[in-house]
DNA sequence: ATTACAAGTTAGCCATGTCTAACTTAATGC
DNA sequence: GCATTAAGTTAGACATGGCTAACTTGTAAT
């Protein structure tokens, strides 16, 4: 038996392409905590002058190991420079990815505010929503939010 | 050195906000596998009368061993009911979290059509978006899809 | 009734992301 | 300059969610 099915009713939505939708849900999930990270990263850094361990944890709501652990992954995908007991800073391709997810950041968070949601929930919802936009949606987002 | 600040500028988010904010999104992600299952299994049976696992599998586009121990997983938590070989249902509890999630998922398509989106797409993004909406930002969605 | 094939299960591997506990290093204050 | 303490690291445990390979069960067709 495969699939029993009536024939003649339409197909609610194809196997194949929920099975698509689904994987990239997983892998927007492995970039997502690397984004989160790098993000943050920049951020420490124009506050500060460096992101430290501590920072990052503290923000994160996570521990230092889970940091350490984190941050060797980053070190060897590339996206972040670090030495034994110092700070961390962006290579130039962590750099370019925190721009970027700084932007579409803002742009939700924009949008949810602008839709009528207080500062707070907006921030909290965008950092759920930001890693799931489609770059066509985010334009939509942003059309959105500047309508005047 | 505790966060070296200059003292007069002012926060931009206090880091235990934020940390609350990732937590959530952790706290989210664990949940999110078991909304998708319930959501799909939900529509499985009420299109063919029953949710087998190698329907799931092509659907959630994972292997059958993976669908196995993910509904252990959920038959663990209460939300579906299975036996050796057979397919698998819903618990009351697990029915009404479908029911739920389902509603969800309807009104951030709905909404992502209405904002412009191609229904293809806005089925995609909304398979990541849905579970990281708050209730608030959800009544706020509806809103707007709603509008004449 | 047997056989053959599709579906389901079990076992075992791997990477990830979290934690605690224990240790090392660096910096600060006296 | 030495001791104290905060920050960082290392080791090791655990749960999750993927996978492949191999086995079992159920069913459908001859």
């Amino acid at each position: 038996m495969t699939e029993t099915r009536n024939g003649d009713e339409a197909e609610p939505r194809p196997a194949e392409a929920r099975a698509k939708s689904f994987q990239a849900v997983r892998e927007a999930h492995r970039n997502e905590l690397a984004e989160d990270y790098v993000e943050l990263i920049a951020e420490l850094i124009s506050q500060f002058g460096e992101a430290r361990p501590v920072d990052i944890a503290a923000r994160m709501g996570v521990t230092a190991p889970t940091v350490a652990k984190t941050l060797d992954r980053l070190a060897r995908e590339g996206l972040v420079a670090r030495a034994p007991y110092r700070s961390v800073f962006l290579t130039p391709e962590g750099a370019a990815l925190a721009e970027a997810c700084l932007r579409r950041h803002e742009i939700v968070v924009r949008f949810l505010v602008r839709l009528g949601l207080d500062p707070e929930t907006a921030e909290k919802d965008a950092e759920g929503i930001e890693h799931h936009v489609s770059e066509r949606t985010l334009e939509l987002l942003r059309d959105f939010a500047d309508q005047t």
